[in-house]
DNA sequence: GTGAAAGCGCTAACAG
DNA sequence: CTGTTAGCGCTTTCAC
């Protein structure tokens, strides 16, 4: 870029002082180091009156640091994780860090090639929501004592701060309250994701299913029919081959909107009759006809926890922090979709009539 | 960050060769600076087995380079936004760039730290959905010969690169298209941004409205009241007032959205008898109830210009390149909602049936 | 109290 | 063909 920039060398010989000075008085350690008023205050008058602005690069090669944060994600686009970006730009750019959004895809060389990356930018911190294969390449950075917070999911037997949600016991409540909705044939629909997140969502779900003394019903759509924006056509198999589900429940929100999308379409089930649960809340649910039950992730609280503990790493850098592993609870948003509804699905129960 | 990474230097130690050799054959001049394929070889082996990385940031120190672009929107976490800074993220990366997202919240104050910010940082250029009161900032970086390129909206009196739609007409024919669905009186709600996307979409819906002899219905809602996230207010208001409304125009996603919200809980206002049109598409608008008719913007289009564009300066920035100012069109998605409506809301004049 | 100077890791002009 | 070296702009140790 311009090379025409003032720079410190400039400032000190315009006012007839070192260097040194100017850096200590910008540094706001003019006190500490002795340096006189006036001069502190001639450097001052004289730095703001010609805007000048210390170049970064410079000072994060010096300094090893670079107050830029990466958040990687699945899919920037996703609804939830642009809420979240969000969030997390606002608290960042409060504390003068700089926030680098970055998509995997949920790809494993993506995610790696992704952290290589910034690993070479020198960023300050990861915060990751890791596709399931980098356990390795995230040891690796946590290893050269890179703060890494992950989100989401997180591996099990790998010792790292994380934040999460209840998956289990929210996935649990909302099964049960289709059940005492009057829902009896529940249909899960999930990804083949081995995944933590995912796995303890099926986990709540039979849960609830199986002490009810009900049949589990789970449908688990392949990644690589998802990304190839495929994952409708089981949805529709699944669909047809169960024609007496009587409610859905969808693990996550790109599932529940390609589903509402195949029910909208799909001339044997009404979604005025059919009960619905969706994993993660969005805007448009509330104006949904009907409108959509959810589970509501604390977007806001996540954001502050994963800011926090990444804050607090930074600051502590010496000294090994004490792990920081945050779950967090949802709350369900009971809607129009998960009541009873008025006619028995399959006419061989009665309903309590709520709606 | 780590001072243990191995530098260029101890690469050439290790090798017995000079930093400039190991940097010439780093940076694929190793043919051009005849160093002797024995030599780059040799270099090419020993770095990549023990998998070297510059330095970035002392790359950038030194060329003056970031390979950093700032993509600055209104709000990231809009979908339209989160959609297109997909694209360009992905396009970027191919092209060894990373991109910087930020949101301005259409403030003028906001954009001009963050600007100011990144230039700090010496990004190597800007992709920037411009708040109205930044002239100013976007004319001194063009000045300081940073690459700009702005999008969504411009300043008509200033010479910058830009992506634009054509809003007139999109608005235009969106307007015919309830005309011709039989609605007669159609209102416009849009935001009092005086911007010129904003207002060539008003021009278009009024010149439509005018020249069918109708009577022009608008609301604008003030950008205060919609950061309060009290949008919702004057809405109803207007709705409650113009209660001879037989469709309704929506300027903009979130006034979609919010309006959506209203006229779901209005109970004066049936949403399968009132006419829709929302500018900006979005995924739930196909599983509404009704889907919703909405302007598509080209969003793989833009990104693509977008960063064309940005690449291209980038490349040339010697010479004056060009100015590049292209508009592209937008697609209307006809859905339900701005179908002719089978019970006439007025009763006063009939309706061709088609939904 | 202040200044000189080393050096972060890299590029590239210049010298041989 | 390869090596020496001068910076890029900043921080910080050490000396005066």
């Amino acid at each position: 870029m311009k090379k025409n920039r003032t720079s410190i060398k400039d400032i000190a010989k315009s006012l007839n002082v070192s260097v040194t000075t100017v850096s200590f008085v910008l540094n706001g350690k003019g006190k500490e180091k002795k340096i006189s008023d006036a001069v502190i205050k001639k450097v001052i008058d004289y730095t703001d009156a010609i805007n000048y602005k210390p170049n970064r690069v410079a000072q994060s090669l010096r300094t090893g640091e670079s107050r830029i944060l990466v958040f990687m994600v699945e899919d920037i686009s996703n609804y939830f994780f642009a809420k979240l970006a969000r969030i997390i730009e606002d608290i960042a750019y409060k504390k003068d860090y700089k926030v680098l959004f970055c998509s995997n895809e949920n790809d494993d060389a993506r995610s790696r090639d992704l952290i290589n990356l910034f690993y070479d930018r020198r960023v300050d911190g990861f915060i990751i929501i890791p596709s399931s294969g980098i356990k390795n390449d995230i040891e690796q950075l946590m290893k050269k004592n890179i703060p890494v917070v992950l989100f989401d999911r997180y591996f099990p037997d790998l010792e790292t701060h994380y934040v999460t949600i209840d998956n289990g016991r929210a996935s649990y409540n909302a099964t049960q309250h289709l059940i005492s909705s009057g829902f009896k044939n529940i249909g899960f629909i999930t990804t083949d994701a081995q995944q933590i997140q995912m796995l303890d969502r099926l986990k709540g779900y039979n849960k609830a299913i199986e002490s009810n003394g009900f049949v589990s019903q789970v449908l688990e759509i392949s990644f690589t029919h998802l990304k190839a924006d495929k994952g409708k056509v089981p949805m529709r198999d699944f669909f047809k081959k169960h024609q007496d589900l009587d409610a859905i429940f969808f693990a996550t929100n790109y599932l529940t909107q390609q589903g509402l999308e195949i029910i909208k379409e799909t001339k044997h089930i009404d979604i005025n009759e059919i009960g619905v649960v969706a994993f993660d809340d969005n805007d448009f649910f509330k104006i949904h006809t009907p409108s959509i039950s959810a589970i509501a992730q604390p977007l806001q609280e996540i954001g502050e926890e994963l800011m926090r503990i990444m804050l607090d790493i930074l600051k502590n850098k010496k000294d090994t922090t004490t792990l920081e592993q945050v779950v967090l609870s949802t709350q369900f948003i009971e809607r129009e979709s998960s009541q009873a509804k008025k006619t028995a699905p399959n006419g061989d129960y009665s309903l309590s009539k709520k709606s």
